[in-house]
DNA sequence: TGTACTGTAATATTTTTTATTACAGATAAA
DNA sequence: TTTATCTGTAATAAAAAATATTACAGTACA
């Protein structure tokens, strides 16, 4: 139950829908029920991504640092970095079996492939299209 | 870090390498270093979409219910059900706010797109193509 | 009838995610 | 210059998920 790339996807959305504001951590946390330090802590990687724009001291705040046609959804999961879609083996394979000794190798190939089709995937819908969905 | 991909990954290359042979949970488990249990729990999955038979008392194991050519990784993605590539959120978004009153459906739709790229991918590769690129 | 498996439940441990609390530093406004 | 309000971040707690372990009923073979 991570839903990291949903918290950042909802601020961008709202970054999106009011263009030249800057919006606290509290008021987007209050928007989707979750906790302001969990917001700000996406926003550190989205800001770290070139993603968005941040502002600290009284009227502080986040903005969107790019044209939100600019911004694809590919981006926003590669800065996410969630856990890899097929999961993540944490056993060591026996080495004396030889299935075991070279099948980590050909999972982690498997993986990329993977993430590349997810990439491949987001990188053809923007913040922008995500946005013109809503009414 | 669910590896239970991995585990019934390893497993069906096992079974493919072994054909006819009944391998059992233990024998398995000792491979790959994990709980033998855990290995009966991914079986149960992969038996119910057909795609390995078990046999029971001494002598038992399980087998490829079908020839490796026609189980392709994408058959056992859906057997196995991981959570969704894009993670889950579990808040419930602000419904007096007009964002978080419909995001909710734009991310349960572009989750199900995402699915369906990894299942197309995954689709191209049978388990007799992943076992052949071992030596 | 004993042995060696699967099937499954119950429980504990470990890991990950989310929530909460706290506070330093920044910036604007009073 | 002081106060209020925000970001940035760390530390800790609570909740959720994955894995490991234990236990045992049922099955099939020798």
């Amino acid at each position: 139950m991570n839903g990291q790339f949903q918290i950042a996807t909802h601020v961008l959305t709202l970054l999106c829908k009011q263009p030249g504001e800057l919006l606290s951590s509290d008021y987007v946390a209050g928007s989707m029920n979750v906790n302001p330090v969990l917001v700000r802590k996406e926003m550190r990687k989205l800001r770290v991504c070139g993603l968005i724009e941040s502002k600290e001291g009284k009227t502080g705040g986040y903005c969107l640092a790019l044209p939100p046609q600019k911004i694809t959804l590919a981006d926003v999961y590669k800065a996410v970095k969630l856990p890899p879609a097929l999961g993540q083996a944490k056993n060591k394979p026996n080495p004396a079996c030889p299935v075991g000794k070279q099948i980590g190798a050909h999972l982690d190939h498997l993986a990329d492939e993977v993430e590349a089709a997810i990439i491949t995937k987001l990188s053809t819908i923007t913040i922008f299209d995500f946005v013109n969905q809503f009414d």
